[in-house]
DNA sequence: GAATTTTTGATGTACGTAAATCAAAAATGC
DNA sequence: GCATTTTTGATTTACGTACATCAAAAATTC
């Protein structure tokens, strides 16, 4: 059976309210007492129970979910997970809220988590845009005792207790690995269609996949990054420029959102087979695209995980606890249209 | 707030003693009183609140681990993780035992769930090997109201609540498709090798390559399945005879364990840059064959995930409560040398 | 309609922790 | 060494549920 406060109490020889007022760092202990009791917690190996505790004090914890808005389709894949975890709530004792905000746009952003800041949840989990006044208002909610994890994309510098989204530098060195493989001996150049420089996830995308892309033997030229912000319709003019600009194309990475646009463009410039097609995100858009052969190989980071991680690692720093790291590890899915999973994802 | 009992009580207008025959299904209370309480709870949408049930209760849920022996490097893994949840009990309120038993024994296996039923455990997750007597066991354990989840390998026709593997027709499709693309243009036959044409999975991932190894215009030639019990000597010996048979052999699939064989013998020939080297299971070994190049790519199923997820399931079903059916499913992991993830796993 | 059985109510204790109160003891200042 | 402050102990209530007991009420049997 697992030791109780009670048997702390036993161990230390001191009495119940003194072992409260340690684990709950009241004030009122002596620093000899407070060591006896410790010492007590460590011999006996003693794990307060997280369950009854919560019980106790009618807990819940209330997080904050900062988000992009626009019709990227990841992200309101994303939106929907929150609300499905939102729905959980009362099961999980959570008490999760939705704050939207402009895509890309950093002062607003900064803005945003003052915002929640103020309402001084347990947790708050924002897709990150890197700039300064984003890093210093993460630590201002870390300063206050908040607890802060990164979702997709991650902060540099910043002091966020843990970042809920994939290795994207591997990422794009697998896409630059596929790619290569993918077309084999065959010429022509790779076309890169990025959403923004400015977060992290794409620069890192960027990255490995240039180193990745060619290898050895094959070397492969890359035409310069074009930024389609994640829209569909400036994705679809970017990407029929680069085709009418490029007869010999072999193919196309597109690291950011906006598949729709980029589909599109291939279909009715009919150039779908010809050209090896990579992106990321498995939408409906981009699923239909696998599936027709129009994309080759889709990334994706599974949004119902790392919302659900970012909940897990949230409500772990919220109480001082650990979590298990391999648990919490986002992967990153390769789909071809052969391991597509069954349900529409 | 969340309805507690007291709210039911009240709003069917019964006492509590009632409320509590009804929920924990008690006898002596008439059927109009069941329905008055049970329109209650639905009206009020209550929810019991598992951890001060659980609390209450005293509740730990005993369960018990089916494994095969051997020196299969996937199976100890797997049983690692499983030790992992061990050393989780006292948070988790789980109480794990490991049964082991030899590999391919359907006889031993059905034998050791007879046992692990005599325990009268919360549940039983099983690497299951297909044949009459184990779905018989399985299906005696579901009668005691033990639940069962099957574990990597499942069970056709059993009656087991879930199981907590991956989809390996997807996987052999994947890998055929990979294969296949991989190859290109190249000319040659593709070796299959598999643990044993008893378990399940092996069988599935030897339909899905065959099916997808060859499309369009792409026909491949595949040589007959050689059977390496997922032994590493047998294995090298097999595919020692392939490759002396085979001058002009293209690729290799390894759809059991035992890759220390495959590896082996294909750089003791000096073909592994030849060969098309695709395989299951990130291992030690394995994971030493992708970045040297032996082999191509790797299909993975991650151990973790599968025992915690097993655990989880079996959980709820213990308690009678659904599961978040997205996070249950168990992904393929596709790992080329450029997205292995960091620790060795 | 009396005797019996079945159903329901009322109440208390327990689980492990949190949090509060008030009294007692110990340490501190001067 | 006395007054004061700080530290500690003892005790109680609460959280939401489970489970047991005993009495009271209602339904059933003959």
């Amino acid at each position: 059976m697992r030791p109780t406060v009670h048997d702390i109490a036993a161990e230390a020889g001191v009495s119940l309210a003194t072992v409260d007022r340690v684990l709950n760092n009241r004030p009122g202990v002596r620093s000899v007492t407070r060591d006896k009791v410790e010492r007590a917690i460590a011999t006996l190996g003693y794990v307060r129970d997280v369950a009854a505790a919560n019980l106790a004090k009618g807990r819940s914890y209330p997080l904050i979910f900062i988000l992009p808005e626009g019709e990227n389709a990841f992200m309101r894949g994303l939106e929907a997970e929150v609300e499905a975890a939102r729905a959980r709530s009362a099961v999980e004792r959570t008490d999760i809220s939705i704050l939207s905000v402009p895509a890309f746009d950093a002062t607003a952003l900064a803005d945003a988590l003052d915002e929640a800041c103020s309402r001084e949840p347990a947790g708050v989990a924002v897709v990150a845009v890197e700039a300064p006044e984003v890093v210093a208002a993460v630590g201002r909610l870390r300063e206050d005792g908040i607890a802060v994890v990164t979702l997709v994309s991650d902060l540099t510098g910043s002091e966020r207790d843990h970042f809920a989204g994939v290795d994207n530098i591997a990422a794009g060195r697998t896409a630059g690995s596929l790619m290569r493989r993918f077309l084999g001996g065959r010429d022509g150049p790779v076309a890169i269609v990025a959403g923004s420089m400015l977060v992290r996830d794409h620069r890192d995308r960027l990255e490995g996949f240039s180193a990745a892309v060619s290898e050895g033997a094959d070397t492969r030229h890359l035409l310069p990054v074009v930024e389609g912000h994640d829209d569909p319709t400036e994705v679809e003019t970017l990407v029929q420029d680069l085709l009418a600009a490029h007869a010999d194309l072999a193919g196309i990475y597109s690291l950011g959102a906006g598949n729709r646009g980029l589909i599109a463009a291939l279909e009715k410039a009919g150039r779908q087979s010809e050209i090896c097609a990579i992106a990321h995100e498995l939408t409906p858009y981009s699923r239909a695209a696998l599936i027709s052969g129009t994309i080759d190989a889709l990334l994706n980071q599974d949004a119902g995980h790392e919302v659900r991680s970012a909940i897990r690692v949230l409500k772990a720093r919220a109480d001082g606890l650990s979590m298990i790291e391999a648990q919490e590890r986002i992967r990153i899915d390769i789909f071809l249209k052969d391991n597509l999973p069954v349900e529409p994802a």
